[in-house]
DNA sequence: GAGATTCTCCACCGATTGCGGGAGAAGAAC
DNA sequence: GTTCTTCTCCCGCAATCGGTGGAGAATCTC
């Protein structure tokens, strides 16, 4: 029996998905909450193994009782649903990042519901399909590969490229120079040929350029 | 009417996925290709509504094709939904950032296929739910909140921070003191008493540390 | 073999930088 | 009122840094 905490603000909703829920026979509401307060009070009195999270309520907001909950090792058994009226990519991204293992919007089917409460239970994720475009989007946008490497990299040679790295680990010429097993003389005849090669006038613009380009992390 | 473009090498694969398609009132198969060059070619010719693509092909590959085919301006109506038997990080991340509308397994049940078909179609985006899992954890590790600014950050002064990204800009002492409004005396003290707090012996390890420290992007 | 590229090293010079130390003014905290 | 913090500014010194020019050796290309 999969047990289900209900977290909303408004009676109606709690009601709805209340019968919803204790209808199937896997599953079963072991408690309601108005708030983030008592959400947290709640599942750490049942330790439900869903929690249907909202996100705007009075007090204590769905996002950070959520946290509060994921950051609690007694309640690492609990997984957050995130339900909501509003789709924001502040709310998507704000409750992955909080540690919730769902986000459906409310006008979801009652069965597509269900099944996410099954999935969320059995530790799979889920995320409504326009939830999960943003998500893709973000993600693509937020990848190293997207970020492509300037061009003027490529007119680097390949110890340039690599004296380049050094810098950007904040080294100084003498201890690229022993890295690399060179004369500290070699280190700066590179340095200087990136540097004009990039159009830097320091050593802390390459810094920033290796960042920059994605060369370093 | 959804037009379905079905890429798999698998003749029984092909067979399968064309017959559940054509079954359905609203979607119909339009072309079959067995690899990515065939892919891209049938995707030219008929410009399906959906791609029905698979990962591991002999010569270019499902994630290429995915490539060439999201890349390809004349394609831009079509969507691809990555299709495969193997559920790795790589097909995954790799299969998002080509431009793929969605990814799931072969082991789906049929309905959640058509049902993933008419949603891509849509313009929405649908993973598989261990898939959903895997984009999310990858995304909270991704995400800048996760990298929590360091500690010695808190030690700097409103100011000595401001200058630090200035630093991370690139600019040396007297283009900060422009910036600043201030005279190049001021912003050396600053970027100084920077330097001995967090440890710095460069502005080049200035540059590092905003970088590292998420204070600069 | 000639030419191009790359990696290696050196010398010299001026400029910026980092370091130490000092100091005044304004505001907050006690 | 005193103390603390922060922001502001200055001087001098040694070190590193960046710029310029040159040069030998190895490798690859044509």
């Amino acid at each position: 029996m999969t047990t289900v905490l209900i977290v909303d603000d408004q009676d109606l909703v709690r009601i709805g998905l209340r019968t919803l829920i204790d209808s199937e026979d896997d599953l079963t509401c072991v408690g309601e909450a108005a708030d983030g307060l008592d959400a947290v009070a709640a599942a750490r009195r049942h330790h439900p193994d869903v929690i249907l999270m909202d996100v705007r309520m009075s007090g204590v907001d769905g996002l950070e009782a959520t946290r509060r909950i994921t950051a609690d090792p007694q309640l690492a058994t609990s997984k957050v649903l995130v339900l909501t009226t509003f789709e924001i990519d502040e709310y998507v991204f704000g409750a992955l990042r909080a540690g919730a293992s769902g986000f459906l919007l409310k006008d979801t089917s009652p069965a597509e519901l269900l099944r996410a409460i099954r999935l969320v239970a059995e530790g799979e994720a889920l995320l409504a399909p326009s939830a999960t475009r943003r998500l893709v989007r973000e993600f693509v946008s937020m990848s190293p590969r997207t970020r492509q490497p300037h061009p003027q990299l490529d007119t680097l040679t390949e110890r340039e490229r690599e004296v380049l790295c050094l810098v950007a680990e904040g080294l100084n010429n003498e201890e690229i120079a022993e890295r690399l097993v060179v004369s500290p003389a070699t280190a700066r005849t590179h340095v200087s040929r990136a540097m004009v090669k990039l159009g830097a006038r320091d050593r802390a613009q390459l810094v920033v350029f290796a960042y920059q380009s994605g060369l370093a992390d």
